[in-house]
DNA sequence: ACCCAGAATGAATGAATATTCATTCTTGAT
DNA sequence: ATCAAGAATGAATATTCATTCATTCTGGGT
């Protein structure tokens, strides 16, 4: 620290810095998967190397051998993360404290599944390069299949809430939470491969019109 | 030619054989595209390699160079032709001239979508695989964006037909074909990434009953 | 001031893989 | 029978990449 600006260099690690930083564990687990995230999203599942991942996080080759035990490790953990910030983001919202009344409910869940958060190409891209994966890797289907299967649980109670409520007639709770999954995963995919014909405010359209036709009293 | 049983040899290449065969372009290219698909299906496009494909064609190695120039080519080629294959057979199913009834259409339609041919799991692997890819290759977006935007548009086209004759109202023609697309999309997703809580006579209900909900004279 | 546990590095290693091309083989025409 | 065109082969090549590990460095504890 012989540096003449004294100790200022010492909180952020500035981009061009060379100097080794020690950081705990989780921290660098962390910064790696972040860093998987964003070169999967920019070049491709099948086209993501080590060397690419470690780059872009700013640290040496090694390190992700050390925190994780294996690329595939590294990817298996990458998935586990964006399955259950997804998932999770959507249970909250359904199990709703927060918001009491239930057609509003509806709403913030819409806007949290084609909003901005989840809707940035960089998750898109992430999710669907592992369901390419999926049919021939049984432990990508596992770790989707364990939070999917929760968040289609609280779908299913709030949608039977709804019905309830609404006093609704002819209408099958599960199905329709089936439909609904169903129709929203279609529009991510909608909107990472045919952005041009499909804008988000489209595909959020699209998904109103589906829950108005169900609950019309809820929606709008 | 010593061979005691004669001539029969002649006809079919038998398993085993190591006879050298000389068959026309159009016709290995088919090939290599079929064993390409099956190797996806089986090993996830991220893991298939040349000699993979060239193994499970019964051919040498460098004959994937011989017809496509490249890997990527044939990969690409691939693509071509399932989203061609799949596409296609909607669209003559939408343009329909064998079926005059317009519900009875749908249910071809969904037959289609839904069915054995297109559900195996084989063919649904290898849609999702390049999907997950697309978001970081255009070449990728591009083909599946051209075919899609015709079958698109015909579907819009039917749907305007059956509104106008079932004289349905406050119907947007547009935005249930996308709807019913994403729809579609969605639960091939499932099939494909949740078997097990997914089964394809549940995924035909939700689907039927998305079209019955719109199409209420036409479906059942 | 010194130490050392363990975090971080990156050159080296070895395995996997796309692509090439000299050679061999097949077929249909002559 | 013979031949030429071009289809098919697969050993060899060059590259790319995951993983290892001997070494260096950091920062909190004493």
């Amino acid at each position: 620290m012989t540096d003449a600006s004294g100790a200022v260099t010492e909180a952020l690690p500035e981009p061009g810095s060379k100097r080794r930083q020690i950081r705990p564990k989780a921290e660098r687990r962390q910064q790696l998967i972040d860093a998987t995230i964003r070169c999967i999203a920019q070049h491709g599942l099948s086209a993501v190397t080590m060397q690419m991942v470690t780059r872009e996080a700013g640290l040496s080759v090694g390190i992700a051998n050390l925190h994780f035990e294996s690329k595939d490790n590294l990817l298996k953990e990458t998935l586990r993360f964006v399955a259950e910030e997804y998932h999770g983001g959507q249970i909250e919202i359904m199990e709703g404290g927060d918001i009491p009344d239930l057609g509003e409910r509806l709403d913030a869940l819409l806007d949290f599944q084609l909003g901005r958060g989840v809707t940035q190409r960089q998750k898109m891209s992430v999710w669907f390069a592992y369901y390419g994966e999926a049919g021939a890797r049984p432990v990508y289907q596992k770790i989707v299949s364990t939070v999917d299967r929760l968040a289609a649980q609280k779908l299913e109670a709030l949608f039977i809430q709804i019905i309830r409520e609404g006093n609704y007639r002819g209408v099958d709770a599960r199905e329709l939470a089936t439909g609904y999954s169903a129709l929203i995963d279609g529009l991510h995919l909608g909107l990472l491969v045919t952005p041009r014909e499909l804008s988000k405010r489209r595909a959020r359209a699209v998904a109103r019109d589906f829950l108005r036709r169900a609950f019309p009293q809820h929606i709008r």
